[in-house]
DNA sequence: TCTTGACCTTAAAGTAACTTGAAGGTGTAC
DNA sequence: GTACACCTTCAAGTTACTTTAAGGTCAAGA
């Protein structure tokens, strides 16, 4: 599939597929015979998942480590498990505030 | 009080403050003799909020249209509200995309 | 009294994570 | 053959700050 397909799939702009190539976040696509970049599935999955993760505000780098663990087919470690422990516990906090916002803004 | 104590009883830097500051986010606040910005309970609170809609993602250009709300005593307008349901909806949305995450990682 | 250390000031430059714009090539449709 | 929607690269712009540089202020201790 090419670049927008893949954008329409996992919801990201192609801006930001070819931004995650540059900083080889995402690894170099095959091209096609006129020069476009061609996707297969494995890159939707592994697209979604930095996806998945950057909506949860972690950092590219994050995100990169995330990605190098799964890539040498390693659970996660327990520094990844506390990230997202961690994540859980922000977004707790968060929805405690949206409530107390609005409280405060009614 | 000064701008360390602002900082510490908001969770924010100084840095933002007066990058806020700035940016007209927050008034200018009065001066002591020597120069340094001298803060009093009301900018608390409203710094408070700032950081709470920050928290939810907001952009400075919403938090600047609550504040503006809030400083003519209006209650939040349909479109904040909207916001603010919006918001919730994100953070259900990312609570679930956590879940599905942690399933994969293991 | 001097000086150390923790504050404070401004202005400018740096950072993260992208997006947008410019200039141009490709491919199908009428 | 000419629109039109794609695609390409490279450079510059954007948001929301942080960091750095260069310096002023002030209470405490030797």
């Amino acid at each position: 599939m090419q670049i927008r397909q893949l954008a329409q799939r996992t919801g990201l702009p192609p801006s930001a597929i070819r931004y995650y190539e540059s900083i080889d976040l995402l690894p170099s696509p095959t091209r096609q015979p006129n020069g476009y970049r061609f996707y297969r599935e494995a890159d939707v999955d592994r697209l979604r998942l930095v996806a998945g993760l950057r909506a949860l505000d972690f950092s590219i780098d994050d995100v990169a480590e995330v990605l190098a663990l799964r890539d040498r087919g390693e659970a996660p470690c327990r520094v990844v498990l506390e990230l997202l422990a961690h994540k859980a516990d922000e977004i707790q906090r968060r929805v405690a505030e949206l409530e107390r916002l609005e409280t405060e803004l009614r």
